[in-house]
DNA sequence: TATGGTTTGTGATTGCCGTCACAAGCCCTT
DNA sequence: AAGGGCTTGTGACGGCAATCACAAACCATA
């Protein structure tokens, strides 16, 4: 059992099991936690949480809970972030500014060490201390720094040709924040963020619960004027 | 057939339509589109296309494809788009502030018409020409202005207070960047948008080529050294 | 009007994932 | 040493979602 592969879903879930972890080892020193508590950190049911920290080992004590340190310990080997992987950026404009100044991703061990973008107004401002270079230094950057995730928050139109030069460049993991999709080869792993998308979804459900609401009101009014109605 | 509801795996998916069925809108003047094509555009499989645009209706011509104006609409109107939700947004430190003038946004149709802060020294700043507010304001805001939709982007230690501000004002859609996860009413719907989770997934893989390679390098080491090994 | 080529809409199937429920195992007290 | 109270680890089950495969339906052409 020990050894079986670890599915996405619980992959996609062990980040927010050690957010909750970093919490309560910073805060309170708490030693031990059982599934039930970090559940209710993490916000999901009780026995997913021991579930997916059974694919990592047999880390907790029946009786007791897990082991705080020992655990993040483990989940964070597991996430490959004992090592950090030097990332590069490319497309520096409003939101690439942002989040290349992001405090979130360097409190989680991610340090952005290369910034690209192909506007010669840009390249060579500093951002965060760091000196935006030209797209085309890009490859040669990658082969000497040991450059391991692209980031890409230029605008949609360019995001296919700046994934091509990543790939090209030997990149094999993508964090894409442009609002489109990217092609690439199988062997390479493609993430999206969408900040509109989630507006998109909400706004769905917000259509959808304020049209019960109105057919309530509706059906009320309707009461009202008649009430004798069966 | 025509009233069932619509899986949130769907839901989730046709953000993605759109914005492929804008591209080719805009670009080509296209007026019809094949569930192929448009699978190819968003990065899916084109039966997952068809069975989603199901859900919507027949809204396809066998033989033809989907008009594209047409489906546009559709999709747009089952989103809710075509009214608009004022948004507010609560924290307005690095990531708020170029959120809150992310063009992504606007072009989305979503209009953040209102910002707050519990900082005295960033309310009645401005950015992209709307005056921060107090928090302390909001809950009037949102009776007055009908805002619908709250995003949240402090840091993560304010994000559970500022969430339960935003139910007692009445808000029942919210957006939350803070990096981490907070509680509500069943009533309230939240999404989590977390930058730096994407980017701990990407590590995992990543690690998890890179071990491989490195297997297979040492392999290759021990073949040279010994040729005769069996 | 008939025929061929094309594309949709959808039953059927499969696999993954979430949840439940409980045996196994640990600690503490007596 | 034994028993009670917890908590983990996991087999079993059910449901959702992805994919396949094909009949139904449409257009164009003759």
């Amino acid at each position: 059992m020990r050894h079986r592969p670890i599915p996405e879903a619980t992959v996609a879930r062990l980040p927010m099991y050690l957010r909750s972890l970093l919490d309560l080892a910073e805060s309170h020193g708490v030693m031990t936690v059982s599934s039930e508590e970090l559940a209710r950190l993490a916000g999901v049911n009780a026995a997913k949480v021991r579930k997916d920290l059974s694919y990592l080992g047999s880390y907790g004590t029946r009786g007791v809970g897990y082991d705080v340190e020992y655990l993040l310990y483990q989940i964070t080997r597991e996430l490959g972030l004992t090592q950090d992987w030097p990332t590069a950026m490319i497309g520096i404009g409003n939101l690439g500014r942002a989040l290349a100044s992001y405090k979130g991703f360097a409190e989680r061990g991610f340090r952005i060490t290369a910034l690209f973008d192909s506007d010669d107004n840009v390249v060579g401002a500093e951002v965060g201390g760091i000196t935006v270079r030209h797209i085309d230094e890009l490859k040669e950057a990658v082969a000497e720094e040991g450059l391991c995730i692209g980031i890409i928050s230029t605008p949609p139109m360019a995001a296919q040709e700046v994934a091509e030069k990543l790939v090209d460049a030997g990149i094999k993991s993508i964090l894409n924040f442009a609002p489109c999709h990217v092609n690439v080869p199988p062997d390479v792993n493609v993430r999206k963020v969408d900040l509109s998308v989630e507006l998109q979804i909400l706004s769905f459900y917000q259509q959808r619960t304020k049209a019960i609401e109105t057919a309530r009101e509706a059906n009320r009014r309707l009461e009202n004027q008649d009430p004798t109605r069966k």
